[in-house]
DNA sequence: GTGGTCTAGACCACT
DNA sequence: GTGGTCTAGACCACG
């Protein structure tokens, strides 16, 4: 596990979006076990607190639950999981139109940057493959 | 001049935002002058400290200028000025990509859905007009 | 006349500056008549409030004196005229002390400092005589 | 830490002069954290604002950098830290020559004048050392 | 009228 | 605890 910070958002946020897109994408699943709050403390170099919050916050959200002295584990209220890629996706275009519109930028103009800018991005990634 | 403030930014980076946006659809042109802090303040509702703000760290950015005790105007580095719109435009488009592209989705999804809600923002915006 | 405003000091003060300079170096002589105020606002394309600010200010000193409708004349006090320069003097080398004197520098180092610069100086004048 | 204010200059500005000057005499380093904004006021007698506005504009010029919710610390731009000391000197030195020379005092004459005044204060200096 | 500074006191989010 | 923002209200110098 790693996550890119960076420093415009409050850490404990960006760990919740990182597991939300880990739901996402699948490769977290229902049930599945998820480091403990030390754990991912080390692994991510961040303040215990930080990660605590960020593990509570999950919790208030149902995305993860606890039972007593166990490792916390990923919901199996998978209607709920199932939302998270809806509501990501939603959340990341309401931002980008309600950003973009002001400005008065043409929808062609906008389309043309999504995509040229997405396949960029493509590009990046296979670039540094292993 | 109106401004819908949401609480999650801070106000003065919102006024700024709101200004930049005017620059971009040049709806604020070289040297033209811009309200006084008090004026601002007055019209927007917020403390006078807060318009203050706003615009001192515009003129440190170089996007107004004031003369001894005029009202500040917009600056004549019209170069300056013509990266504004563009600078806008890249910054949301990077944020959509980065918050979109861990999720996987493919390409014709994302441009889909960016056109309706462009288009449904659009409509929105011709119920409200007078 | 002409002075070079730079726009960390009020334009007054410099106004000011500029005739105890004037009357430092004998340009200016006891009972001497200056420009009224409304001249004085035009030659240096200045407020009138702000030329009508210095005069009044240097009124008060003793540096200048008005009767009736006449122009204002430089002090005919041959006593206080003399110690202008002397005052200018010890204002710039106090100031100087006070801000060098905190970073510690050496002695050697400022009395070199200041002759280079005021030799470059010298010379810069020198190459813009008519 | 003692900083004797005078009412001429803003408070933050004198703030921000006295951290340039402890680091150009190196007793601020790179990386050291400074005080927080609470405790510079309380040891100042000043506004938590004001010690605010001060760090601010530290930040922006890059001598010092604050990380999440720590307290600020110290450039490590050692380059820019070198730079101060030359900048405080040069800029002390260019405003004396430009308030001397319009009074056309020989080079001499002030040279002696920069000796004897730096050597009255290193005096007065001395008199008060515990 | 303008910009600029400052104080006092409060609140918030983050670690 | 930390940094950050905001409000309310005051004062000053300048033009």
């Amino acid at each position: 596990m790693n996550i890119q910070f960076d420093k415009r958002d409050p850490i404990y946020l960006q760990v919740i979006r990182y597991f939300k897109q880990e739901i996402a994408v699948a490769h977290l699943k229902p049930g599945q076990e998820i480091p403990s709050r030390r754990e991912l403390a080390n692994q991510l170099s961040i303040n215990p607190n930080t990660a605590q919050k960020a593990y509570k916050e999950m919790e208030t959200i149902g995305l993860i639950y606890t039972e007593g002295n166990m490792p916390s584990k990923i919901t199996e209220n998978t209607a709920l999981l199932k939302n998270i890629r809806t509501e990501l996706i939603d959340e990341a275009t309401n931002n980008f139109i309600t950003a973009i519109t002001p400005i008065k930028v043409p929808l062609e103009e906008i389309v043309d940057l999504v995509k040229k800018k997405y396949l960029e991005n493509e590009n990046d990634k296979e670039d540094t493959n292993d």
